[in-house]
RNA sequence: UCCUGAGUAGCUCAAUGGCAGAGCAUUCGGCUGUUAACCGAAGGGUUGUAGGUUCGAGUCCUACCUCAGGAGCCA
């Protein structure tokens, strides 16, 4: 440890500068940048908090303040104490007078810290993940996600839910499409990651009424694009006594809780970010509602007008440029309910006045994120139940704990799932997903 | 799995089939208000791998590897 001058003022924190101004503070963080003008050298430092440049005269600190930070490597942890002075030069409206500093740990010039503040490659950047995070754009974004996680966990907290995390290993496929990463469980069975509690969840909401989930979900899909990561964090209520028409408002209320949420205590990291904050004051319920058979016709009606290149096809699932144009039409969120049963999972029930047609929706992000929730009400008849599970060809062995839901005081209920990744990915304006997760896990990546 | 594109200095990128280059980073020097500071200098290369065409290949051809983002699939 070197040490050049003492370091014997009270602890603050970058954030919280401006509640110093004019007093000597003791920061600690690290060299984030350091620039300098002859006999003056402007280091700017980080905390995880924020940034700030300090500034260092020559003429006016120890000779040896100035000679250990000239010479000091970015990334080197340190602790730093000076007078916090608001100027009208600096982007955050302080700087630091620095008066002493301590080096905690220097980065050693043989190996300078590897990123910055140029551009990198994905790639490169990627396999930097670990120092990648240190950058603001990259902290700010985490400190986002966090909020975004908080407040949709608050929201299902305050209005009633019962957090019920159903199990991470599972048996068997819930829905029997996607792919799964299998493992050896013990000596003669076989284990996989889930890709959806939300058979669980059906159970613990006939069991507590209103319930959520809110934990990682594996899906080893070999999808290589930007909204698509193989682990991600999803949060999933369950209703029972609930219709489709209680599950379009409680996600378009939701998501609104989540958005103000970001915007009450964000704006200066989305500034960060480069977010445009008016596009995220528009969120607010209620969301425009249409369905499929309207998407379709949306559709055909921006073929025939050249907007989008490929037609759709009535009865199909919307593909991504479907989605992307749909979306655009919007300013919030889009609810498309109602889809062909035929191309939607066998536990959703089927509408009594249309029974092609399954209760079910998707919400659908603005500015082309596509979407962020699926969900639907869940057939509750045993019968039906037991005819879609054959239909689909699932072995009725696996699923005889999920008819007993219905064997045993059914209820109409209902529920959905939105994606963590996507809706940061959303609310922050970034190109893809890898940047809204502290380490991505995706098809070619999964270091570090 | 398919389609498309990219691999050259630590990083970001140039280089008509004809001497391997620049900016940043690092080192040295200069500058008292810099905001990805700037100015001067130095060091730094198995051009992804293996073949092939050619007097000559970073450049053209073949195969492979890695990565990217789009389709499909999905949140």
């Amino acid at each position: 440890m070197e040490t050049a001058g003492t370091t014997s003022a009270p602890l603050a924190t970058i954030a919280s500068l401006a509640q110093h101004d004019g007093q000597t503070v003791t920061l600690r963080g690290w060299l984030y940048n350091l620039r300098s003008s002859g006999k003056l050298l402007f280091p700017t430092f980080r905390d995880g908090t924020g940034t700030i440049q300090g500034i260092v005269p020559k003429a006016a600190v120890p000779e040896a303040l100035f000679n250990t930070l000239k010479e000091l490597q970015l990334e080197s942890s340190l602790m730093v104490t000076g007078k916090v002075r608001a100027d009208a030069r600096a982007p955050s409206g302080f700087e630091l007078d620095v008066e002493s500093l301590e080096v905690i740990s220097a980065v050693s010039a043989d190996q300078p810290f590897p990123i910055t503040l140029k551009e990198h490659g994905v790639d490169f950047l990627m396999e930097h993940r670990h120092l990648w995070v240190r950058t603001p754009r990259q902290s700010a974004i985490l400190r986002v996600r966090a909020t975004i996680m908080r407040a949709a966990a608050e929201y299902f907290d305050t209005n009633g839910f019962i957090r019920t995390d159903p199990p991470i290993l599972t048996p068997n496929a819930c829905e029997g499409t996607s792919e799964l990463f299998e493992m050896d469980y013990f000596d003669n069975d076989k284990a996989y990651l889930t890709q959806s509690g939300q058979l669980y969840i059906e159970a613990t909401a006939l069991a507590l009424g209103k319930v959520y989930s809110f934990g990682p979900t594996f899906r080893a899909e070999k999808s290589k694009t930007r909204r698509h990561l193989t682990e991600f964090w999803m949060i999933e209520p369950e209703i029972a006594f609930a219709g489709l028409d209680d599950l379009l408002e409680l996600a378009e209320n939701f998501l609104s809780h989540i958005v103000a949420r970001v915007l009450e205590s964000h704006r200066g990291d989305l500034t960060v970010i480069g977010r445009d904050a008016t596009k995220l004051e528009a969120i607010k319920a209620p969301f425009p509602r249409i369905s499929y058979d309207e998407a379709h016709a949306m559709l055909e009606d921006a073929f025939s007008k050249g907007l989008i290149e490929t037609q759709h096809k009535a009865g199909d699932d919307f593909g991504s440029p479907d989605e992307t144009y749909i979306s655009s039409q919007f300013d919030r969120p889009v609810m498309v309910h109602r889809y062909p049963a035929a191309i939607k999972a066998f536990y959703m029930q089927p509408d009594p006045a249309d029974p092609t047609r399954a209760l079910c929706v998707d919400v659908l992000a603005p500015e082309g994120y596509g979407e962020i929730i699926g969900g639907s009400q869940r057939v509750d008849s045993y019968d039906l139940l037991k005819r879609r599970i054959e239909e689909h060809n699932l072995p009725l062995a696996a699923f005889e704990w999920y008819l007993d839901l219905r064997r045993y005081g059914s209820v109409p209920h209902a529920g959905f799932g939105m994606g963590i990744e996507r809706v940061v990915a959303w609310i922050c304006g970034l190109d893809h997903v890898r940047e809204t997760i502290p380490f991505a896990r995706t098809l070619n990546r999964i270091y570090p």
